[in-house]
Order: C-alpha cells, then sequence, then structure tokens
RNA sequence: GCCCCCAUCGUCUAGAGGCCUAGGACAGCAGCCUUUCAAGCUGCCGACAGGGAUUCGAAUUCCCUUGGGGGCACCA
C-alpha cells in the first residue's frame, strides 16, 4: 500500500458528458493536485445496453478542455490497469466466486418479470420494493433444477439480516444504516458484466484508491459498499460525497435546465479557466469574499473542510458574468487566437486577415460574455452589405433631411481627412457637431449606423479608424441613399 | 411508502456561542461616467424556514415540526 493521495474519476460512457460529473471530476482532480497525489481515469463500461459509441471519446476532451490531466487512465496507461471495466470481468468474476464460497454471496434465479411484479406489488400496498430474498437460501440441488432448466442466475450479495453498518464520509460525518433496510443487491448480472457496486470496489480496492470523491447520490449505496469490502476482508477507502448540481427548481440537473453537456459549454466559448473556477466554487469556497482564483491558486487551497453539504443550483448567469470577466482578463492575442476558430465558423467565406483581425477584436473584447457572440458583434467588420432599418439613421430631434445633411458633410470632410485614424477623426468630428449645431450624439449616432448597421457599438472613432476610409465612405453613402428613398420624407 | 441526509438574501456563499443592527458575489433597481453598447464606480433592495430547549448571550448546540434533496433496477 501506498500513502500517496490517489483519487479517481469513473464515469461511464453513456453520451455526452454531464456537467455535473465534470463538477465531481474537479473536485477529485483538485483533491489530488493538492495532495500531490494520483488521479486515476477509470471506464465503468459494464452496462451493455446503455454504452454509447463515442461517448469515451467524449469524456477525454471534456476533461481535456477543462484542463483536467489524468495520470493513469485510457490514452497514458499506469501500473494498475487496465482502466476499461470491461476489460476486467476476469477479475469480478473470480471475487464474485469468492464471494459465493464464503458464504457472502448467492445465486438467484429470478426472473426479471418476477422481480418486477413483484417490485409493483410491493409499491401498491405502499412498501419498501426490495428483493423478497427468494433465492437466498436455496439447497444446491434446488439450484441445480433452476439450472436444468436453462434459467442463468444472478450473483446477489447476502446483506447481514441484523445490525447496522456505518461510515465515517470526510464530508458528511457518520453516517448509519439498518441494515434490514438494505436488500440484497446484484454482484454479477446474467450478461457477465458486474453491477457497479461489485466492479467499483473491486477496482477501488486494487486500483488503491485512497479517497472515494462522488456526488451525494451514491451516498446511500455506500454502506451496501461497506459491506462488501467487509465480506472480502478488504478496508475501504475514505469517502467524501459531494454535493451535487441541480437546476432552479431544485432537481437534478438536466437537459431541461439548458446545457449539460461539457463540450457545449466550449461551443459556446466559455473559457475553461473560467469554467473551473465557477464549478469549483459550487459547494467550495475559500472564504468569504474571493471568487476569481487560478487553476493553480484553486489547487493549492482545495481541501475537504470547506466542501459544503447543499447541493448547489447551476446559475448560469453567474457563469456568464465569471466567463466575462477572464475574457477581459485574456491578453489581446490571447484572446484573438480563442475567437478565431468562432469567427471561422461564423464567416467560412470570408477571408479573415491576420493583422485586420486584431485590430477588430480588441474593439469587442470588454464587451463579449461568451466567445460565441463575437462574430455577431464584430460582424460588419467582416461583412460588405449592412442590413438596417433606415429610421435607425434618425436620431432623437432629427429627421430625414437634417441626417441627410449631416452625413452629406460629414462624408464631405472625412474624404479630405488626412489620416483616418481615431484621434484625427475625433479632431475633425467633435468640433463638426457644434458647426452643424446638432448634438455630438444626434451625429454620432447616424455615422454609427450608417458604417456599422447597428446601433450599439465600440466607441465610434476608434470602430471607423479599423473599417478605414473607404468602406466608411461608402457605407455613409448608402446611409444617404436609404435617407433619400425613406417613404414619405 | 421506507431509508439516509440537508436547511443563511431569488442564486452561489461567509459565518464553527458574544467580532452579526449577518459579510461578499451574481442577478435586479437607482445614479455617476459617457457619442451608443459594454466595462468601471457609488448606492439601494434582499436571508438566518417555524417552534421549543440549553446559555448571561444562539445563525451557530439539542429536540420537534415544516420544507427540500438523494436512494430504494440484471443503470451507473
Amino acid at each position: 500500500m501506498t500513502d500517496k493521495v490517489r483519487t479517481r474519476f469513473a464515469p461511464s460512457p453513456t453520451g455526452e458528458p454531464h456537467i455535473g460529473n465534470a463538477h465531481s471530476a474537479l473536485f477529485g482532480w483538485l483533491f489530488a493536485r493538492h495532495n500531490h497525489g494520483v488521479f486515476i481515469l477509470r471506464i465503468e463500461d459494464t452496462d451493455v445496453e446503455r454504452k454509447v459509441e463515442g461517448s469515451v471519446e467524449k469524456i477525454l476532451e471534456g476533461l481535456r478542455y477543462l484542463g483536467m490531466d489524468w495520470d493513469e487512465g485510457p490514452e497514458v496507461g499506469g501500473n494498475y490497469g487496465p482502466y476499461f471495466q470491461s476489460d476486467r470481468l476476469d477479475l469480478y468474476h473470480k471475487y464474485a466466486r469468492e464471494l459465493v464460497e464464503s458464504g457472502h454471496a448467492y445465486h438467484c434465479y429470478c426472473t426479471e418479470e418476477r422481480l418486477e411484479a413483484m417490485r409493483a406489488e410491493q409499491t401498491s400496498r405502499k412498501l419498501p420494493p426490495g428483493y423478497d430474498r427468494r433465492c437466498r437460501n436455496l439447497t444446491p440441488e434446488q439450484g441445480e433444477t433452476e439450472e436444468r432448466k436453462g434459467i442463468k442466475p444472478v450473483v446477489r450479495f447476502k446483506v447481514p439480516l441484523y445490525g447496522q453498518t456505518r461510515f465515517h464520509d470526510e464530508i458528511w460525518g457518520n453516517i448509519s444504516f439498518e441494515n434490514n433496510t438494505i436488500d440484497d443487491l446484484i454482484l454479477l448480472k446474467t450478461d457477465g458484466f458486474p453491477t457497479y457496486h461489485l466492479a467499483n470496489v473491486v477496482d477501488d480496492h486494487f486500483m488503491e484508491v485512497t479517497h472515494v470523491l462522488r456526488a451525494e447520490e451514491w451516498l446511500s449505496s455506500t454502506p451496501r459498499h461497506i459491506l462488501i469490502y467487509n465480506a472480502l476482508g478488504w478496508t475501504p477507502p475514505l469517502f467524501a460525497h459531494l454535493p451535487m448540481l441541480i437546476g432552479p427548481d431544485r432537481s437534478k440537473l438536466g437537459k431541461r435546465h439548458g446545457a449539460t453537456s461539457v463540450l457545449e459549454y466550449r461551443e459556446q466559448g466559455y473559457l475553461p479557466e473560467a469554467m473551473v473556477n465557477f464549478l469549483a466554487l459550487l459547494g467550495w469556497s475559500l472564504d468569504d469574499k474571493t471568487e476569481i482564483m487560478t487553476r493553480e491558486e484553486l489547487i493549492r487551497y482545495f481541501t475537504l473542510e470547506r466542501v459544503s453539504k447543499t447541493a448547489a443550483v447551476f446559475n448560469h448567469e453567474k457563469l456568464k458574468w465569471m466567463n466575462g470577466v477572464y475574457i477581459r482578463k485574456l491578453t489581446p492575442e490571447d484572446f484573438a487566437q480563442r475567437c478565431l476558430p468562432f469567427l471561422k465558423k461564423a464567416f467560412p467565406d470570408i477571408a479573415l486577415p491576420n493583422d485586420y483581425v486584431r485590430r477588430v477584436l480588441p474593439l469587442v473584447q470588454e464587451r463579449a460574455k461568451i466567445l460565441f457572440e463575437v462574430p455577431g458583434l464584430t460582424r460588419y467588420f467582416f461583412t460588405d452589405k449592412l442590413d438596417y432599418d433606415a429610421n435607425l439613421l434618425i436620431g432623437k430631434g432629427m429627421t430625414a433631411e437634417t441626417t441627410r445633411q449631416a452625413l452629406l458633410v460629414a462624408k464631405e470632410r472625412l474624404e479630405k481627412l488626412p489620416a483616418f485614424d481615431e484621434q484625427s477623426l475625433e479632431a475633425l468630428l467633435r468640433p463638426l457637431t457644434e458647426e452643424l449645431g446638432i448634438k455630438a450624439g444626434q451625429l454620432f449616432g447616424a455615422l454609427r449606423t450608417a458604417v456599422s448597421g447597428e446601433t450599439a457599438t465600440p466607441p465610434l472613432f476608434q470602430m471607423m479608424a479599423v473599417l478605414g476610409r473607404e468602406r466608411c465612405l461608402e457605407r455613409i453613402g448608402d446611409a444617404i441613399q436609404r435617407l433619400s428613398s425613406l417613404p414619405g420624407k
């Protein structure tokens, strides 16, 4: 045995990597890193029915996106493999057999139909559903009779009829269950695969996992696991059940609450550092004020003592805010790098010259909350045709005609402006408002819309400077046209 | 129905008997800044689920009630 901390993340490949799983994984990862321990990734693919092709890759992608590296597991190997449960069936069979031989487990021949009927009956009589232990005391002869009928048995664990099972949870404290409320769970299914309970115990034991960090939903199956450890003569690891992530209605986080796949967040342009920071703060806190923390700080400060017991609502609003914080902290170059894929995807047929893109992007960096909205915020920098309602050109207290006149004069002056940069533009346009006898907002608003087709944009002079003289003049000319042909004007 | 838990602003949380007329953050609202939108700044709104008990003193300890969650599969 080693005294080094070893934790694991043990997802089952049944679909998109769930944000709730990512949360648990993160806590396990932070705990391992904080303690200079080992973070193991184990794939629990024991449910043939629910297995979804390609989900292992997605799980790995999700972890990579969030920057959670694993020391042992798929792709990296390790001394405790294999790390796919489907490659460890012999091991599970061995210990299932051992449990049967030692009298801790038995073969059960009950059909699924019978079990279902039994449960329905129990539920209708308002009794707790559970196996009635019909096969618990079958004689060898009775067993053989069933076998001859061609019925394949499952292996069930013989839960003690009396007494209680206690354990200590690092977060919840001491928990105790009456054994008579636990039914004889299945260890080995008829298809030869183990259930979670057996596989989990066997693997955590042989992989020398020291701390099992998993979501609270597992709390009530922990006594079963303890019982199995004991029956096998093994020392259980330490358990720490983590608060669950729930939706705004306080139920288990699901599709109807919005995006649940980690990869969806990547596609929407949530920065991994923001995701990690946000997730860490769901059920854990450092103190009464610190919220923005780097990955290194999270690792340094993360302890189980500061993990809470109450489920946390996944608040998209706050995530968005935090993502904005991280976006603003990026260097312009880094921001550009991260935006590029989103721009390319949104404007597949438009050239994105390097230096131009790098002049455009800083203009929206503090305005974007998620990367996905960057193309929308910068559209007019890349497209030629603007699509907007000409009435938007006309500001408060202006008419189509006064607006047109103002634009006409502005265009004229802009053509003659020696340098088309921010300072020159301001030096020209600011005094022009006085000359025209209109307010700054009236002229700037008209120009803003003319040049971008939008009413909310980055500062006008910066925007125009980046767009360039040619494009600006062209668009102002177009705006003048639109004003001239406005009906009723 | 049974078992195991949980309980501070709408949400994430600080609080481990006096530091609490309960702190921070998101959201909301108001204002400032300002050519628009953001960002930023200032302020406001806003919670200890209820009831007992212990104590000089309880958000903090204990009990009950209420509310909420999780589990009770040949799923994990």
